[in-house]
DNA sequence: TTGAAAGCGTTACCAA
DNA sequence: TTGGTAACGCTTTCAA
């Protein structure tokens, strides 16, 4: 019923009676073809509706005009934020993105880059899972000459541009609120140890200590294996069951922090009236959850875009030298879980 | 410092002693290929770390083993849900997913469907913008013999298969679980009236009713535009505020119960013990909401899946004429909201 | 069992 | 200003 063969450039020189490179050369206006055998050109292809083969053209130049985007999760706030504006900013400069998840494990990551390797993307964009360590399979991009970005979640080994999210000044800034509400005896529940962005967050949190010259304490600080809500439930039970309980506890990730306060209001502790808690990532749900919870946002929307831009213009200028950083500002966004006053 | 030209089937060839051709049939283990030839093309492709140029391979063969996927809104968790479902599906079978976003807009989906018709996919998946009627540009794909599969958000104008949640099932059975909970008034905020799925929840609604012989009262149902929080905070105080209250309220998303639950606690109603809520879509934040809501599980992962297999299975036996209609089941989660007993 | 050659649709070089 | 031709890397007849 439907099926309606294509026309290509053959066709429109054979009905023309000019050759396949005058018709190619015409459509695309060069300098050296006559206007007169341009307007006959491109009115012909305009009346049969003319359009190029990009699979051709393509693989002519080996170019996608397609770039790989790897999460560790798809079902995700931020990483969806992410997508989004990386899709925003790729779409704007004339190329598709391809999107994959690696469910934060190196084989997902693995399958996820390889498929995408073989010819169907000129560069990448990656935040790395928990668990890539050399990422072999991210340097093969390099070595095919398609350049890679690393976006949030990153590795020093690979020699890829960064967008990074500025977790250390998101934290500082988190700690310094609290501290400037009133709150002295201040917790953390971090992530891994061995994580970049729970590093500077943890960062983050002893600068704002020790510039405000408040209590460090070792017994205050908890580590995460999950980033998990039953981690924070866990965490806050084991915080505030000690001798010297904390006054306020800054969390790893919002859902972290939903565990800490699910803890806290079942004990009947007031929040933010005896304690005060501030998330990190500002989801949907951090407005929802009662009482509302403190968050540093992240811009997902802005690191996407600024990634896509920043791969698109190595893929456009050749360059697989850049590792220059870029980091993205947060905000903090205050709400009930930590306003005093 | 990185460049490794790759190797192609005529550096093979060259090598060996042997033709291109019989180079690529031995590859592919072809029939009349002797086993020793193949196997000494298999090592030496080993050895050197041949690797297929799949755009060359792709042109050749008119393939691109991508599929597009659209959808109205890529920061929503049931969305985000489903993208993750078709891109497994899809990975098994060997494609790869080009995501795009519509915001729900007509000329966002006609911008993301060019980009993807014009030679970088097989096929498409789509949930349509609320602004779609006549979907021209999603005919072009039929016209192109590109299959197109709708999910969710569907037109009955395009002649494709469909896959979709169970609205009108889901809907039932969140309303005959209120009236078993023993709520007996129960109004709904429905979405507009020209949009499929509300048009299917409002009817499983009425259904509901009819079959337990419940009082249908036309003021107990509210027409939403945007779908929005705002719009539930001011439906659910229009319609307690009348003579004649409900004592529950079934909402079209758990967005919008969201915004009736902030009402209902504001006045200082009692949920579920005076006003019973159920929602509809199960996003996280249901669970994470207080009181955490009763909400319907639209399984997005398999409608995910499912859509890519259907689109897969099109593309595979070249078939553009059917127009199946896959249902997916519903499942209802009971939270706090509606539990009376 | 193997090879030669044509062809997919385009671009780009070299001649005319 | 134009045309012929080779080339991109592969698959697939057709012949040998």
């Amino acid at each position: 019923m439907f099926e309606k063969r294509k026309i290509t450039l053959k066709d429109i020189a054979k009905d023309l009676g000019i050759s396949v490179s005058t018709a190619s050369r015409a459509l695309r206006s060069h300098r050296d073809i006559s206007p007169e055998t341009i307007k006959m050109v491109k009115d012909y292809a305009e009346q049969h509706h003319y359009v190029p083969n990009f699979q051709a053209v393509n693989f002519r130049k080996s170019r996608t005009f397609s770039i790989g985007l790897i999460v560790p999760e798809l079902v995700h706030h931020f990483f969806s934020t992410v997508i989004s504006g990386a899709i925003s900013a790729a779409g704007k400069r004339g190329f598709n993105v391809l999107v994959s998840q690696s469910n934060d494990t190196l084989e997902g990551e693995i399958v996820a880059a390889r498929s995408m390797l073989a010819g169907s993307v000129d560069g990448l964009l990656v935040s790395i899972s928990n668990e890539t360590l050399e990422g072999a399979h991210l340097l093969e991009f390099l070595e095919e000459g398609k350049p890679v970005v690393q976006f949030d979640k990153i590795s020093g080994h690979l020699p890829t541009p960064k967008v990074t999210v500025d977790d250390f000044e998101g934290a500082y800034q988190a700690v310094s609120h609290l501290i400037h509400q009133g709150f002295s005896k201040i917790a953390h529940i971090r992530g891994r140890l061995d994580v970049k962005n729970s590093i500077d967050r943890y960062e983050g949190y002893v600068q704002a200590l020790i510039d405000k010259t408040l209590e460090f304490n070792e017994e205050w600080v908890k580590v995460c294996k999950d980033i998990s809500e039953e981690e924070g439930y866990l965490f806050a039970k084991e915080l505030m069951e000690t001798e010297n309980p904390p006054d306020a506890i800054f969390c790893i990730t919002d859902l972290v922090a939903w565990g800490a306060i699910k803890y806290l209001k079942k004990k009947g502790f007031e929040i933010p009236a005896q304690v005060g808690v501030v998330g990190f990532s500002n989801w949907k749900l951090a407005e929802v959850m009662s009482p509302s919870l403190t968050s540093v946002d992240q811009h997902g929307f802005a690191i996407g875009e600024q990634s896509a831009h920043v791969l698109i213009d190595l893929i456009e200028s050749q360059n697989l030298e850049s590792q220059e950083t870029h980091q993205i500002k947060t905000n903090l966004i205050i709400r009930e879980s930590s306003k005093r006053r």
